[in-house]
DNA sequence: GACTCGTGGCG
DNA sequence: TCGCCAAGAGT
């Protein structure tokens, strides 16, 4: 299996991105902001808003100094407002609990707000060098295709794909961390869950679905996340009026956005119970201040 | 495990 | 056109 290293590592140091958090001289908080925003959201889009944020809150303090509601602004249209809520928490429990900077080991990072095993394990491989199992849905797919002979990983991490992704984790610490992220830019430039490029593939020797004739996924089909009049869109174009307003917005604004009141007052309550939205007076609502 | 939670680009 | 999908986490 380790047959796979040299060529994956020779192919990153080819072909890797140059993005700003992979920079020598990016922070590891430059690095926790970007996979807080890279959580199910493409790369293209957070690099404007990456670079704004850092520009704005170059330390974990200076976002912990300011109000949740401008850390929702200033997340624009990322998607998904909740994980900029989790980044100022963030940012607050760093600087009470660990004097301001990044903590470096896994445990600290998982007890962090909106850290769960992937970003903790990526913080302190990418920004710290460490050891660490990295398993997102770049590296599940290429470890599917490459070792298992599918087409998709499972629905959800298994252990016996966490058992072949600690087989193949180098032993070097500084290894294991370029290996890490070598392999998830594999899947996202080549190994694509569409249209993979196996043309261009380091490994497409040695992998075990190429070798089986690149078979369709069989098992369930895997739902797709529906969107017109659920309750996420309604959530959006109600973040959307107060983002773009400077204070508070009367009522009559939301209600211009989504005209079933059922459904709009209750993602409206629902907003205020997730601390997304303040009420601002009694018709009126922003973002917390 | 199954659901929920935004947004927009691409084939 | 429209379904699929993008460096997941929390409940």
């Amino acid at each position: 299996m380790s047959d796979l290293h040299d060529p994956v590592l020779g192919w990153y140091d080819e072909h890797a991105r140059d993005l700003p958090w992979r920079s020598a001289t990016a922070s590891a908080w430059s690095v926790m902001v970007s996979e807080f925003m890279l959580q199910q959201t493409p790369v293209a889009r957070v690099l404007p808003v990456h670079a704004a944020w850092m520009e704005r809150w170059p330390t974990p303090a200076d976002l912990a100094a300011e109000s949740t509601g401008e850390a929702v602004r200033m997340w624009g249209r990322l998607g998904y407002p909740r994980r900029a809520l989790r980044l100022h928490a963030a940012a607050t429990a760093i600087v009470e609990q660990h004097g301001g900077e990044v903590p470096a080991a896994y445990g600290d990072l998982l007890a962090l707000p909106g850290i769960g095993d992937y970003t903790a394990a990526a913080i302190a491989s990418f920004a710290f060098g460490r050891r660490h199992v990295v398993l997102d849905t770049n590296v599940r797919r290429v470890f599917a295709r490459a070792v298992v002979g599918t087409e998709f990983p499972p629905a959800s991490v298994t252990r016996a794909e966490r058992d072949i992704a600690t087989d193949l984790l180098p032993s070097d610490d500084a290894i294991a961390a370029t290996w890490a992220v070598a392999v998830m830019e594999l899947g996202a430039l080549v190994c694509t869950a569409r249209d993979p490029r196996c043309d261009a593939c380091p490994i497409a020797e040695r992998c075990a679905w190429l070798a089986a004739g690149r078979p369709a996924h069989d098992g369930p089909p895997r739902r797709g996340q529906a969107w017109d009049g659920t309750d996420r869109q309604c959530r959006g174009r109600i973040m959307a009026v107060l983002r773009d307003a400077d204070g508070a917005v009367h009522r009559s604004s939301i209600e211009a956005v989504w005209p079933d009141a059922e459904q709009r007052e209750r993602c409206l309550a629902a907003l205020v119970a997730d601390r997304l939205v303040v009420a601002a007076g009694p018709s009126a609502y922003a973002l917390p201040s």
